[in-house]
Parts: structure tokens; C-alpha cells; sequence
DNA sequence: TTCGTATTTAAGCAAACGCTAAAATATAAA
DNA sequence: TTTATATTTTAGCGTTTGCTTAAATACGAA
């Protein structure tokens, strides 16, 4: 007879050793995680996703050309930046008085592959 | 002589030719990065992204397993396992009166190799 | 220095988010 | 049918997010 260490869940068949499992291995990653999911929600959100779009395509941009091309505030966009450099994404380059933008190599591997499936749509055949 | 379309910024040297490219371009995509932006908000959860981890390894637990290993309220695992599944990520299989929960075929090629990267860790050394 | 431009920062606010607690459903067993 | 269990849904609440506006910085040119 199996008992349950479950905090909520009643059921008899819980089996305990395999939920143990699953838990030693989610402690394995959890750093690993933590930090996928930080660099995905900042990836998560549209504006900032078209940002990472635009520089991959055209390598740097400068915080003005971002306002222009995506049609919006300059402090939106700045502030967007700024989470996007906290993340370690992009980096900025100062030249005078405009600052440009530029995708971190480091982070490449992670967000340019998903931004590949971007040229060829997700459509829902691909989906 | 260039002029500027610009809405904000005033720059002499702006290439609205550039610009308008940019904006072509984005446009040509807007609806792939709407489709992906959404799929990563899922995935930047750090809950979410544990139950997708846990859902790829063990192909389909049930929402009280889910809560038992997160440790954490089945309601609140619930919430998540819905978004997911209004997302596309995951799909529900009722058995009896237990709800059994799989990743979907369809978007395992974007989000498993975000979770490969896991298992091979994002240390600073990878970043 | 003074003026103008590019960018950042700060404050405020509405909307979205994620959790808790409680009630509602659904199904199985007695 | 009544009772118990698994799950979902609802309402409420505090936190976070993303934008706008206005002020603050930084830098170049006159």
C-alpha cells in the first residue's frame, strides 16, 4: 500500500518515489531554468521580440532608428533596451551622442534560431 | 539633402529609405512574431517553463502530480496548465476523473531545444 | 558657456499577472 | 442516491508590466 507524501492530493496510487524523482531532477536544472525562463519572457514580449528582430537583420541600431522603425516613443523604447541589456541579450555601443544597439553574441545560440522560424512563418501547417 | 520622416527623432542623417525597409520588413513577419512572442510569454514563466520541462521528460502527468512535484496549490497549477493549453503547448486527456496533460507534437520544435539547452547548462561559460 | 539633440530616468497609472481561498463541476465508488 | 476525489472556475488582492509625460543627463556645435 503506498502512502501519499502529497501536500493536496488524496489518491492512493501516488507514487511517491516517482514524484521524488521528478523533483531531484527539476533541482538538477532549476538555475538552468531560472535563467532560460528570465531571457524567454523578456523574448515574450512583441516589442521587444521585433527589437531582437530588427538586430539580428541589421546588426546595430541606435535607440532613435528602433522609435522610428517601430513607430513608438523613444522612452518606451529606451526602457525596453535597457531590460533587454539587463538581460545580457544586447549590448550598447556609445558613439557621440547616439548609442547603439547591438545583439550580444553570447545570447545568439539561444534567440537567433527562434527568430529563424520566424522567416519561414508558423503557420499552422507548422504548427 | 535627407529629410526625415521621423515622429520623434530629428536627425539630419536619418535614412528614411532604411527605415521604411526595416518597417517593410517587420511587417512582412508581424503575424510569425505575434504567433512566437506568444508561445515564449507562455515559456518565460518560471512555473510554466518547470512544467514543460517536467511534461518533455515524462510525456504526461496529471495536474496533481504537477502540484505534488512543484509543491505548490493545484489551482494555481491549474491556471498554468490552462494558459498552456489555450496557447497550443499542451493538451489535456481525461481519464476517469483524472486530467493527464502532454506536450502537443506541434510545438515541440520550438520549445524542446529551449529545454535541451538545459540539461547542457547555461553557465556564464556557455553564455 | 549656451543651445540643441539623443538618451535615460522618474513618477504615475491602467492593465495584465499569479497566487489564495472558496465555490462549482465531473466522475467514481459506496 | 450519497459521499469522496480530481479538476476547474470565480472572485479578490497584491505585484509586476508597459506605457505616457516630464524632468534629468550626456554630448556636440555655435
Amino acid at each position: 500500500m503506498t502512502t501519499t507524501t502529497a501536500s493536496s492530493c488524496v489518491r492512493v496510487f501516488a507514487d511517491t518515489a516517482h514524484i521524488e524523482q521528478c523533483q531531484q531532477r527539476l533541482l538538477a536544472v532549476e538555475p538552468s531554468l531560472a535563467a532560460l525562463a528570465a531571457v524567454l519572457s523578456l523574448a515574450g514580449n512583441e516589442v521587444r521580440l521585433k527589437i531582437l528582430f530588427l538586430l539580428a537583420q541589421e546588426q546595430q541600431l541606435c535607440v532613435c532608428d528602433l522609435a522610428d522603425v517601430l513607430q513608438m516613443n523613444v522612452s518606451a523604447v529606451s526602457q525596453h533596451l535597457r531590460k533587454l541589456k539587463d538581460g545580457g541579450v544586447v549590448q550598447a555601443l556609445k558613439v557621440g551622442q547616439t548609442v547603439f544597439y547591438t545583439p550580444t553574441t553570447a545570447l545568439r545560440p539561444i534567440v537567433e534560431p527562434l527568430l529563424a522560424s520566424v522567416s519561414t512563418p508558423l503557420t499552422t501547417a507548422t504548427l
